[in-house]
DNA sequence: TGGAATGTTCGGCT
DNA sequence: AAGCCGAACATTCC
């Protein structure tokens, strides 16, 4: 569930019961990698509580922990650990659980916050949106999904937001004319900000840290909505592959 | 039973 | 050299 407004549906939660806690320990069950330096958070106090991207920083008295959900994360307070808690955060009030299925996410200290991102999503302006897709040849929706070009956009926004602006999947960013650049960057600051109001999108299991899920699945107009009509002039909504990426739009209203 | 699922990274090829 | 592809990571669900 973890794209920009999970995320940060989960940092909005999270901070007002993390902010000035220590950690008093780190209690770690798994073999990944990430587990040493994960240890290297106890002891640290949290000063502030930051998305960073699809990242959710702690900025420490000394350094970042730095946590990513992957597909399956789930970051919850005051939450019993499970079969699938990959880590526990223990704080002088009250504790954070670290759940992962997939075990694609991460814990890890930083001394400072990850490098090679590109503008986040939300606060990128119009013309640097325009200026760094008119030096890209790749297809937009590729170039969407990398986080080294916008930080952020995963998945299921990167299709919401093509869809609102109209815009083929594998349409390469460079030969985008700046009127649908800069139609394609609101459309994207629309549909994370309805997201991000809406609590995100629970597609599977995905809840915020109160462990409550969001309702803006109710929203999708194409993602996973393949063969359905499309909301706006009826044509099925039709898949293909794109970055190894499931990718859902409508053929008529998204023209090449 | 095979394929797909909110993500990232790495190696190889052109 | 950017950009693409496939594979890998690990697990569940249908």
């Amino acid at each position: 569930m973890p794209e920009l407004p999970e995320v940060e549906t989960v940092v909005r939660t999270l901070a007002p019961r993390l902010v000035g806690r220590r950690i008093h320990a780190v209690i770690l069950k798994t073999r990944k990698a990430w587990a040493a330096s994960a240890a290297k958070l106890r002891g640290r106090r949290i000063q502030r509580v930051e998305r960073y991207g699809k990242y959710i920083l702690l900025h420490l008295d000394r350094g970042v922990g730095a946590i990513h959900l992957g597909m399956t994360g789930k970051l919850m307070a005051g939450a019993a650990p499970g079969a699938y808690t990959r880590a526990v955060l223990v704080l002088d009030q009250g504790r954070v659980v670290f759940d992962d299925v997939r075990q694609f996410g991460s814990v890890r200290w930083l001394k400072r916050p990850p490098d090679g991102l590109g503008p986040d999503a939300l606060s990128i302006l119009p013309d640097e949106f325009v200026t760094r897709m008119a030096q890209r040849r790749g297809r937009i929706k590729a170039l969407l999904l990398n986080q080294a070009f916008v930080r952020g956009i995963g998945n299921i926004y990167a299709d919401e937001s093509l869809f609102r602006a109209r815009i083929h999947p594998l349409a390469p960013a460079n030969r985008l004319s700046k009127d649908r650049a800069l139609r394609l960057h609101r459309c994207i600051v629309e549909v994370l900000s309805e997201a991000v109001a809406s609590g995100g999108s629970s597609i599977s299991d995905y809840v915020d840290a109160d462990g409550r899920p969001g309702w803006f699945q109710f929203q999708h107009r194409v993602y996973q909505r393949t063969g359905e009509p499309c909301v706006a002039c009826g044509a099925k909504i039709r898949r293909i592959l794109v970055a190894q990426r499931s990718t859902h739009y409508c053929p008529r209203c998204q023209r090449q």
